[in-house]
DNA sequence: CTGGATAAGTTCGGTTTTTAAATCCAGCCT
DNA sequence: AGGCTGGATTTAAAAACCGAACTTATCCAG
């Protein structure tokens, strides 16, 4: 239970943290649950919308500001005997949000999924053991919670 | 550049998956700022407020929510000389989305900093080497995202 | 060549949330 | 008593959201 020092105020201020960049650009609903199915491999426009059942006009919003801002990237795809038409693909900023969705799952598990065993684990290649998100050092070995400490100016 | 293969739809509906859950909780602008804050030591009405600059009715409904759901707890503290008053602390469950949020700043400092040298790093206690967000087997060894199998069903 | 099917968006209203500011409220202090 | 202070609620305007219908462009069948 340790407890977390009182503060008035965070020691970053959040218009200079990119974590509050971070939140403007992904922290809402329907922008995480089309992060969501991306990395599950759903990458067409009417795909997306029936896994999320927003509103088309959100949806169309939403895919443009991630493109703009590089999560995904606009191709084009070809189905034999069809037209062609636009795909979204993740482009390596994006896929480098998986862990943190997939730490956002396992929280979700542990915490709110009523102690029904989870639908979806993750484990090494080859291994049957789960995994978990959480940090290490530099070369790679676990560093508990208590053992973090936050420090200013890069 | 490991493509992930294309799906129509996502393995797990989004209404069954505990992810899309800790996307309903904590998955707008105001909440995950808040978590930031309390993260940081932030425990009061006002502080909370001033840190944020959200309305204060948007505030006291965060707040509310949070509390519903476990992870903050309101307390009562009292500064000598003046009335108590209520102070929200992360509980248990509040505590463990550390990492998350841990990573999600590092992954805006890797691409949304602009190149700049991030305002705030983690280490471990008595360490100058940086830490950072990743996934660990049972034994506390990294495994590299290549290495991530989903597993359904438990 | 025409008509139908299909996927990707856009347009258009009405409804719900946010926002910002003002107001209320309770208790400790002098 | 009366002021002060930290929270919370009310209100009206602005913004975002929602669902359904509509547009566009291409391919295919007849």
């Amino acid at each position: 239970m340790s407890q977390i020092p009182l503060v008035r105020r965070s020691p970053v201020p959040p218009d200079t943290c990119n974590l509050a960049k971070a939140i403007d650009l992904i922290g809402d609903r329907w922008t995480l649950l089309i992060l969501r199915a991306a990395l599950y491999g759903v990458r067409r426009f009417d795909d997306f919308q029936s896994e999320l059942g927003c509103p088309r006009t959100v949806l169309s919003g939403r895919l443009k500001k991630l493109v703009d801002a590089g999560l995904l990237t606009k191709k084009s795809y070809k189905a034999p005997g069809k037209r062609a038409r636009p795909e979204y693909v993740l482009s390596a900023i994006g896929l480098s949000l998986r862990p943190i969705l997939i730490g956002l799952t396992q929280w979700g598990d542990a915490w709110l999924g009523q102690g029904e065993a989870p639908p979806i684990s993750f484990t090494r290649a080859g291994s049957k053991s789960a995994i978990r998100a959480a940090f290490v050092d530099v070369e790679g070995r676990e560093v508990r919670p208590d053992q973090i400490r936050p420090v200013l100016r890069g």
